[in-house]
DNA sequence: TTGCTCCTCACGTCACGTGAGGTGGC
DNA sequence: TTGCTCCTCACGTCACGTGAGGTGGC
């Protein structure tokens, strides 16, 4: 019989987690003095503490650990929480992993310009979004070429929406596919609620983005550039690669042109 | 100006987390109602807010999330924390794939036996141990040469020790070393106090180890083999190396034989 | 009037670490 | 008598999730 304090120099855990397995259940002591309350553990009840370590060292819960020494679990329900556990070790590996490439492209920005990028990217899953929208070509995808055909295209689309009755039901959002002969088609589009819609407007449900890379961009769209360049470095430097255009998030567009802030949303997917 | 809602939906984050965030002071809405307490934002609190979860998805605590975007930190300290975070998710990296090579080594075991092993290895760091101790030669490491010529060992160190006054701190450690001809140095070893000891013996401390696998072997020491073997098993199924004997640590052994409690430690290295 | 959004507490999470305050045996 | 070990609460951890209970504007 081993006195708490022994048993946990030979287990190698400490005392108050002993004390924490007898009151969960997991490991009760072989022997409690009844006057004093001191907890006496035998040394056939190592083995049992190594069986709990074990398990516990390959990232089982306590309840899981519990279930795995005392439960009757039939080899088949074993093999399914190993089989889980393997599965979310694989995402726990590569969940650090992808962190890890992200810290190091940080520190190499921070060598290249001697402070962090001050534009971040964020990663998140873009739901799907019904609009009702205008499209038109442009000659490229050039800000000087895009701009006088959204404009004029955003102006009518707020016109025939008022026309017909309907409150826009969130930003703008533009977006371009490749049309022929290197022009691009310009989709001026806004959210709109779930119904119907009369009049001349073509309702769409732009399909939801699984992962997008983001950028938030403050000021005109014909200063576009640096930011889509900051964006596209990152999807670089992190490891994924980009899959068509962006697509902009008018979220404020006031008076002064300079003062507009457009999130970038571009697909992405692992290189 | 958004409500707190509009701003979570744009910012694909929860409303608890906005509140949580203006709790402690990372992100505090632009606006406040004074009446109703109405949280709002702008949509350039947007680009703050997307560099708050950047940071957080690389891994930081919302508290060096803080002093990163609001601390006087200069580009050392910057880089000091990225490099602390790359080290920080090699580990984790390492440490989830330790945990993934032991759990398909469970796998394949159950696989192999329809059931989960049920003598469990365990990796720990043995400290250092001061002992007395008394050796000998044997022919081989096979049990039937070690068991003659270790009892008596123990047998004349238990009669030098009481002569000597002294009382063990700890269990019997035995270990082994090769000598010459592939026969073995037989060391019956306990664990004592500090402090000098008078007589016929010789006290040495026993090196840390800084991995040791275990196990915990039940009954006499005659049947250790099966035990010695499921550890060497579970050292090369988890991607270790050996480096040597085991060291037997006797945990306790009453009259009948067949319920001594005897721990095998054996230093490890990543193979 | 009914939904919808917003608000402020406040508990729960997970596996213990870390005191506080006190007792029993050498 | 002084250390040492043991005991039982009970708070703190980290970043929110999840009700409970209630209010304000369309």
């Amino acid at each position: 019989m081993f006195a708490i304090g022994d048993f946990a120099r030979h287990g190698r855990v400490s005392v108050r987690m002993l004390r924490h397995y007898d009151a969960i259940g997991l490991l009760r002591p072989a022997h409690v003095d009844p006057f004093t309350g001191y907890r006496h553990y035998t040394a056939a009840q190592l083995a049992r503490l190594n069986r709990i370590i074990a398990l516990k060292d390959l990232g089982f819960t306590l309840q899981q650990v519990h279930d795995i020494v005392d439960g009757t679990l039939s080899a088949d329900e074993l093999r399914g929480m190993l089989r889980l556990r393997r599965a979310e070790l694989e995402s726990a590996v590569a969940e650090s992993h992808a962190r890890l490439i992200g810290v190091e492209a940080r520190l190499r920005a921070i060598e290249r310009e001697g402070h962090m990028p001050s534009n971040d990217v964020v990663v998140k899953r873009i739901p799907a979004v019904r609009v009702a929208e205008l499209t038109a070509i442009a000659e490229s995808y050039e800000p000087g070429d895009i701009g006088p055909v959204i404009s004029p295209l955003y102006d009518e689309l707020l016109r025939r929406l008022e026309a017909a009755g309907v409150t826009p039901a969130g930003p703008g959002v533009a977006y371009y596919e490749d049309a022929a002969d290197g022009r691009i088609t310009v989709h001026a589009a806004i959210q709109v609620a779930g119904g119907e819609i009369k009049g001349d407007l073509a309702v769409r449900d732009l399909a939801p983005i699984t992962e997008a890379a983001t950028i938030v961009h403050r000021g005109s769209m014909d200063a576009v550039v640096p930011t889509g360049q900051a964006l596209a470095e990152w999807i670089d430097a992190n490891g994924y690669r980009a899959g068509g255009y962006a697509r902009e998030i008018n979220l404020e567009c006031p008076e002064n042109r300079d003062e507009c802030v457009t999130e970038l949303q571009v697909a992405v997917t692992r290189a």
